[in-house]
DNA sequence: AGCAAGATCGGT
DNA sequence: CCGATCTTGCTG
């Protein structure tokens, strides 16, 4: 069953830990192949200072503060393009990085191995014909860590416990 | 208008 | 550990 409003409309802490496990689909040229997700990152607020957000709204995170479930595509080092979910009810701004799917480890890696580019930025989950979540895996184990590469962000935002992985 | 830094990756 | 590579958003 696709995933829409109902589900990536919620906080982004109580999505992030849902995701995990569940079947992110891409298609192309009329193929389809569906992937575990099996790491995701939470970015939560203008007050997170490891979010795109912490400036307030620009013309890049924009997309962060609609209602959840669009996607947030972004190049990053000039060479990878980053994977995100839009999650929340809109006006606070929340997203989670697709970190890893079953197979493809890496945000960078698995962004270029389904060929995904700035083309996807607003993409809605509910109604793509490229690219969309459905339910997968029910109550997975989990393991919650720091998130990754976001030093900069001082405490308490490196510290949180805001990366979520598939197992132990 | 200029510039530093980046939610990364792959090769030394 | 370092370079690649280019967009963003801050600073002046």
């Amino acid at each position: 069953m696709r995933l829409s409003g109902d589900f990536f409309g919620r906080d982004v802490l109580v999505v992030a830990p849902e995701l995990i496990g569940k079947k992110l689909f891409r298609n192309k040229n009329g193929a389809t192949t569906g992937y575990s997700i099996v790491e995701v990152e939470a970015y939560r607020g203008e007050e997170d200072k490891a979010s795109h957000a912490r400036f307030g709204k620009t013309s890049r995170n924009g997309i962060m503060y609609a209602p959840g479930g669009l996607v947030y595509v972004y190049l990053i080092y000039g060479m990878h393009w980053m994977l995100n979910i839009v999650t929340g009810p809109g006006e606070q701004p929340q997203a989670l990085l697709i970190r890893g799917l079953k197979g493809f480890e890496g945000p960078g890696r698995l962004t270029r191995a389904l060929e995904i580019d700035r083309s996807f930025y607003g993409e809605d989950l509910a109604l793509s014909s490229r690219i969309w979540i459905e339910t997968g895996e029910e109550n997975p184990a989990i393991t919650q860590s720091s998130r990754i590469g976001i030093d900069y962000a001082g405490d308490p935002w490196k510290s949180m416990a805001w990366r979520y992985r598939l197992g132990g």
